[in-house]
DNA sequence: TTTCTGTGTATTGTTCAACAATCTCTGTAA
DNA sequence: TTACAGAGATTGTTGAACAATACACAGAAA
């Protein structure tokens, strides 16, 4: 996790030999956003084009074509003249987040007419299971599932991928700060209720609780934000990138 | 309405001299994305890579980032090697553009934290001088004004990003059939409603007004939609643009 | 020491020209 | 009429070039 650009170029050369792209712009971009959404490229960290295209085997033409498509996602940041970094979510992009979600979420326990949850209740168990294995990325994974499962009950393409979106900057926030062990787990039980109301027909009573949820699990984020950002606050502890990404 | 490329390209030249630009692929994108939704560039029309970037003064791999970022917004449709073309909004189109807007402005006026609603006062009024004035532009702009200005009320700006993209795409279904001159009238007095309950703090009553209007539009849009692909499905009024696009 | 200032170097922003890949169109033959 | 083949045009991608900007470092002034 959190590994520096030099570090994983050789990872990213080994798959890019000998792949054949129809739209070669997407596919770097694909590229990247796994790594990043992996944690192997952290927030903050420049991704300069010339080793980039060297490695992935492009023209910068095409990366840059691959850095708008990122960008657009807020997956990573382009700041002229300086260079492109994968985005160091702030507080306010966390609050941004969950002001998303807290109507997307709702909104879909609401009105939906797909009564489809096999999705979620899958995701539930998943998080149960990770939880007795002590699997924190697990518990992460299965609980982003479970609320992008219910954002699928809408049955609305983009409104899916507003929400897939929503949860790779998620991913980003994690990223950029010290995973707490046991930050999942008090919410698994949270989401069984909430699945269990939707189930009896009672919409509006799984919507507050979605509603409450996602304000606790806010609050909680941006406190945990708070302290990773005066715990780096320490010169020693910023490197370039950081610098230049600025800590606004 | 609805010229062809050849006869708007002199006026797009016109803007283009002696233009600073920062981000020039971002400048493209706003030149293009401005006669679009005026209806300036048709839906089915091919944008030719050649003659734009001529006119607009920008390199081919420049305007290529200009289109990446409208087929993002679903403004314009890439065919891998046919080209891009202003998207012709299918009947599913439509449906998925209805099925957004109902999560998203009932959403709105049942947890928006915003009560500042002089914005859609504004619009009602708009519209409605519009309709005096016999106005069909006014009363269609009017509506939307109304409408994102619902969405604003989340003080999120990518939900305003997503509902402004979505009324982008209304504009396109509009552009892409006969706009019937009283379509909009009779909803200028259902958005008052919804304000009026709104205001008195009804909210579900609100919302559930809203989503009766979308769904009554979204049938009107449909039914006109159908009778505009039954008209110009005559042969001669295929142009080659509107054949490689598919009528799919 | 600290702060300022100027210069050189590296990186990004944009354009241009080229070539391969693919599609469209036209004319011919069955 | 349909099928097919080849020429021409357009897109997809690359590589190199140059201007504009930012970064790092050295030296001068306070």
């Amino acid at each position: 996790m959190g590994m520096t650009l030099d570090e994983i170029l050789p990872d990213l050369r080994r798959q890019s030999v000998d792949v054949r792209h129809a739209e070669t712009g997407l596919w770097a971009a694909s590229m990247l956003r796994d790594r990043i959404s992996a944690g192997q490229l952290a927030p903050g960290a420049k991704l300069s084009e010339e080793p980039l295209c060297e490695v992935l085997g492009v023209s910068r033409n095409t990366l840059r074509e691959a850095f708008a498509t990122l960008a657009r996602e807020h997956v990573v940041t382009r700041i002229p003249n300086r260079g492109v970094f994968v985005t160091r979510p702030t507080a306010d992009d966390i609050r941004e987040i969950y002001r998303v979600r807290r109507f997307l979420e709702p909104a879909a326990l609401t009105w939906s007419t797909d009564y489809t949850t096999d999705a979620l209740h899958a995701a539930i168990a998943r998080a149960r299971s990770a939880h007795t294995d002590g699997s924190v990325p697990g518990m992460a994974s299965a609980n982003q599932d479970f609320h992008a499962g219910v954002v699928a009950l809408t049955g609305s393409d983009r409104l899916n991928a507003q929400m897939t979106q929503v949860l790779a900057e998620m991913r980003l926030v994690f990223h950029s700060m010290v995973a707490d062990p046991l930050f999942h787990a008090p919410y698994i039980d949270d989401n069984a209720i909430i699945l269990a109301k939707f189930e009896a027909g009672e919409r509006s009573e799984a919507a507050a609780l979605m509603v409450d949820y996602l304000r606790r699990a806010e609050q909680q984020l941006l406190e945990a934000h708070a302290r990773a950002r005066a715990a780096t606050r320490h010169p020693l502890a910023q490197t370039g990138a950081q610098r230049a990404y600025g800590t606004r």
